[in-house]
DNA sequence: TTGTATGCGTTATCAT
DNA sequence: ATGATAACGCATACAA
């Protein structure tokens, strides 16, 4: 074991801890030449700082806590990976968690952060399972702490926490009046869980569109989901079962959209041609798709960003603004005209199942 | 902040500090009339143990770091899951670090768990740019500190480390055995970087497989990509203008792979019919393709199940056996027979860039 | 069973 | 500029 103390590293050097402490922790009143003897010794023993015992005498561990709902999700590893490049580059060091869609295992993480005293938490909030805007007892004791806490991606209703998001209203108006224009009329809609803040916003927001573009509002086209691949592919599954048989659809994330798309291509579905297909979350493997997606991307990078300056601000005692990012619509081949003409009103079967 | 410390606790249960301690940490010799009390008074504070005096007192911290390469690639956010569920099955928290495919950056999330004294750590071992399999000095630190340490995907040549691994072998065997048996013999390979120990795994089974089945081993056929998609579209590209037209590949991770099908799908590649496509990793965007491909796959959830093992094993004093998966090899429509013929010996320019 | 006292490794305070 | 010493919050050896 690591058993090497700042005083052995006095003593090799000749000088007491006190001395030995400032110079490796960068105090100025230390003069030359105890600084060439301390650091000599403390390089030629190995010597490394225990933090425990320096953040508990100092309070602060340049260390920042992320919990993100869904490691596997691309969408929250672009943005861990975003947060976390900015943290590093501003020399805090970041711990990511997991909290696998679980309200639980979102608290499990929450009391070891709070435990282990990191100075600031950055995290998709989750409310609890039914109650979706609720936060956990856990997570109220967190922000009651005092600790320095910034949302994510998504927020919590009631809760007061700088918050940074994504709004989808424009590119989705940006979407819909694309698919309006090329004949769309029923335009099906595989959402996401409702106690996560994003899929209600997309939800709210393809809703808007709809009604911005003169088109019906429609909940018989709208599909539940929870943001993962199995649902997608129950989704895609729904949509051709679907009475009013949908010439296009708006998918709320990437892995539902891999998952529908799998589904549709055994089916048989002309994407592009049968079926116009738009999603949110631009990831490579939208690109690879023949023909390729149609896209609603957010600037994870940005967000990350974004998220890493609310939070020292917050440590800094400021309260930031909320701050909302726009998503953007990127128009692909997967969209072409509706099919149109008299036919229109037997109600075309196009799909089988 | 946080102020309520355990003395507060005691003082509002009537009780000396260490009857708190003992009670808050589940020590046998407790009343139940002072377990009730004190329980109720810390329930009532809100009283959350500070894990870094705990600590530095117990040595122990029931908390291990995962270190992975690329957060944003999903072979490594699979892992991470599969360690994370693993772990905390086992009442242990996970910290996620990002090493970035960055040597300095694994450094520095070395240091910083080093210093805070994990109890021990399942890492991806990266060696130094050029020298693929030296370790770094702070790893070497790390591993002669005495901190349980076990490498997981990848190893290090030199290092003695239990090492949790997956060999090509028996599936790269039976991938390139069905390719020959369709009538292919000139098989690209899009691999990984070099100081990836997995790379030249891949690549070193890969040759053995050609070899195993009486196929010619042809150095100008392989590509040494760097695992992330722009080198896979990279490859694509020089699949499509080398000069032998090979008419089967094999792609050494998902993300390259989907960077190559981009690109075929750009130029109207028909995959399946003019290229034989295999892949490692099986990500659900193999499957959306169109036609699926057929993928070389790991059993990531058991590799992260023994890499927790393994690192237990070791924290309790053992030296658990380095332990090797097999992959495994999965057909899908994405082979078929290669054009055969005379016209092969004029060299059939089938692709254009 | 409980309380008192000490130490974990470091930094801050106060002298010098 | 440096050294002696207290203090951070907790767990434990020892005494009662």
């Amino acid at each position: 074991m690591n058993a090497i103390t700042i005083k052995d590293v006095a003593k090799a050097a000749g000088v007491s801890s006190a001395t030995a402490s400032r110079v490796l922790s960068g105090h100025p009143a230390t003069s030359p030449a105890s600084r060439a003897k301390v650091e000599a010794a403390a390089k030629e023993l190995g010597f490394v700082p225990n933090a425990q015992a320096r953040s508990l005498r100092s309070t602060k561990t340049d260390t920042i806590a992320l919990l993100i709902s869904d490691v596997r999700n691309p969408y929250f590893s672009d943005l861990a990976h975003a947060v976390e490049q900015q943290a590093h580059a501003e020399g805090i060091m970041t711990f990511i968690g997991n909290a696998n869609e679980d309200s639980a295992q979102q608290d499990d993480f929450l009391a070891a952060m709070l435990s282990r005293r990191v100075d600031g938490l950055i995290m998709v909030p989750q409310g609890l399972g039914e109650d979706a805007e609720r936060p956990s007892g856990m997570l109220q004791r967190l922000i009651a702490s005092g600790t320095p806490v910034v949302f994510v991606d998504r927020s919590l209703a009631g809760v007061q926490v700088p918050s940074i998001t994504a709004s989808s209203t424009e590119a989705l108006n940006e979407a819909i009046a694309t698919l309006k224009h090329l004949g769309h009329e029923k335009i099906a809609f595989i959402g996401g869980p409702d106690h996560a803040s994003t899929a209600r916003e997309r939800h709210r927001a393809f809703d808007a569109a709809l009604e911005a573009n003169g088109l019906d509002i429609d909940e018989s086209l709208h599909f539940a989901g929870d943001f993962k691949a199995g649902s997608g592919a129950r989704g895609a599954r729904w949509l051709l079962d679907h009475p009013a048989a949908p010439t296009a659809v708006v998918i709320a994330d990437a892995p539902m959209a891999i998952g529908a798309l799998t589904v549709w291509r055994e089916a048989g579905v002309a994407i592009g041609q049968e079926l116009s297909v738009i999603t949110f979350d631009e990831v490579d493997a939208m690109l690879m798709h023949d023909p390729p997606i149609s896209t609603i991307s957010h600037d994870l990078s940005g967000m990350g960003r974004a998220a890493v300056a609310a939070l020292t601000a917050v440590m800094a005692g400021q309260s930031p603004e909320p701050e909302e990012f726009i998503s953007h619509f990127t128009q692909r081949e997967s969209l072409s005209r509706a099919r149109t003409g008299a036919a229109k009103m037997e109600g075309t079967p196009t799909h089988e199942s």
